[in-house]
DNA sequence: ACAGAACCGTACCGTACGGTACGATCATCC
DNA sequence: GGATGATCGTACCGTACGGTACGGTTCTGT
């Protein structure tokens, strides 16, 4: 259908202000909120000029994420000199930018954004959100996990399993109760000790002892 | 605002008819699908007797979540002759009917209506949905996790901890990533496994052994 | 059988939004 | 300085939807 998906989609200077205007938006007053009307109203811009950039609203919410995506690059931790400390170290600060990253306000907006459109059109911008945005977070995590593995820390049979398991333990079913708004459910000051408790588990169930292996299966 | 929230809300056999109609529709083709227009041409009624019974469209929706909840009451399980099998059985089912629970269409559907409704009107629809919904489920994890550490089959300072460690075993991030569609994120087939590696997971984090006991803290 | 209520089907209204068109304005380049 | 192209602001169009009104029909209770 469309042709420049999988293109890099550089934008301008201008239109990546105009799509931060418009994450503004989305912030404050949801999805609702967010009409082309308001955004060019906003964002001292034209109507036309929305469509000849980003083709129609769809393409202008599938930009929005891809852009949000370019700014947040997850760093690739380097495989130097790691010790079980350092190892260890490496998964908390894992578990603290996971539970940042989906606590935080463009996160959250943008997903429920792709959730509520989800079913309709296919669902582009729920795949787009996953491709550019939890991709890397994967990728970042299985390496670390892989190097752990070699280095004889950790073991695990199945690398997915033990990530997705590691996952489940430091967010639990906190992004979707952020999702929802409940209340008390995004309480940022208490991430740390949330990160702290799940690499702890972790390590119960998939480090090694010296005396005692606990292998899961 | 509103005084007939916190009512039981009961509905006419009629009106529970319309009701399943349009869960149909929402699940067939999203929010979009759900009009009042085509649900009345739908379920074969007038758009005014829909407004009479349900107030406003908002009202509709928050209708169909607490119809639906009425119709899967969680069983609250007999807390006699528990030993540890029967113990380990009741956690294995618990994490079974989550996860078909949390996998099913509707209520994917009404999660997906929720979150991309949050954040405008409050968020009624997000809290009756965790009200009639998660409540329930809660509840019944609690009883059970508070009836295995009477008899010592597991240990744990704080049960809502221990709680939430047991759903973020089982659920892991599925929840969202079938919120969002992901292609393979759904499938039914493997729930079975899954459950079953989290509850093993479970006991080696919070069960007692007779030899050693492995206390997360 | 009759009255009254509930309900159906349809038509109608106002509005809000996505998308397009167009003249005016500004920047750039020769 | 003048032509060219990009962009702005605004006006406009079609449509779809939430919500209301109303006449006709079916159901219910007496």
């Amino acid at each position: 259908m469309r042709e420049t998906q999988d293109a890099p989609e550089t934008f301008t200077p201008r239109q990546r202000a105009v799509l931060d205007r418009a994450l503004e938006l989305l912030l404050e007053g949801g999805e609702r909120a967010l009409t082309t009307a308001g955004l060019a109203r906003a964002a001292r811009c034209s109507k036309e000029s929305l469509y000849k950039w980003f083709g129609d609203r769809d393409g202008l919410l599938a930009a929005m994420i891809t852009h949000q995506a370019s700014k947040v690059r997850a760093q690739i931790d380097d495989g130097a000199a790691l010790d079980l400390a350092r190892f260890r170290a490496h998964l908390m600060d894992f578990a603290n930018d996971l539970l940042q990253v989906l606590g935080g306000d463009v996160s959250l907006a943008l997903n429920r954004l792709a959730i509520g459109q989800a079913s309709r059109e296919g669902n582009r911008l729920g795949e787009l959100l996953i491709e550019r945005g939890r991709r890397g977070i994967d990728k970042r995590a299985g390496a670390l996990l892989e190097a752990g593995r070699r280095r004889g820390f950790i073991i695990y049979d199945d690398r997915d399993a033990a990530y997705h398991t590691l996952y489940g333990l430091i967010v639990r079913d906190l992004h979707v109760r952020m999702l929802l708004y409940e209340a008390g459910a995004r309480q940022p000051e208490k991430f740390a000790a949330l990160a702290e408790e799940a690499v702890e588990q972790f390590f119960v169930l998939f480090g090694v002892r010296e005396n005692m292996k606990a292998i899961p299966a």
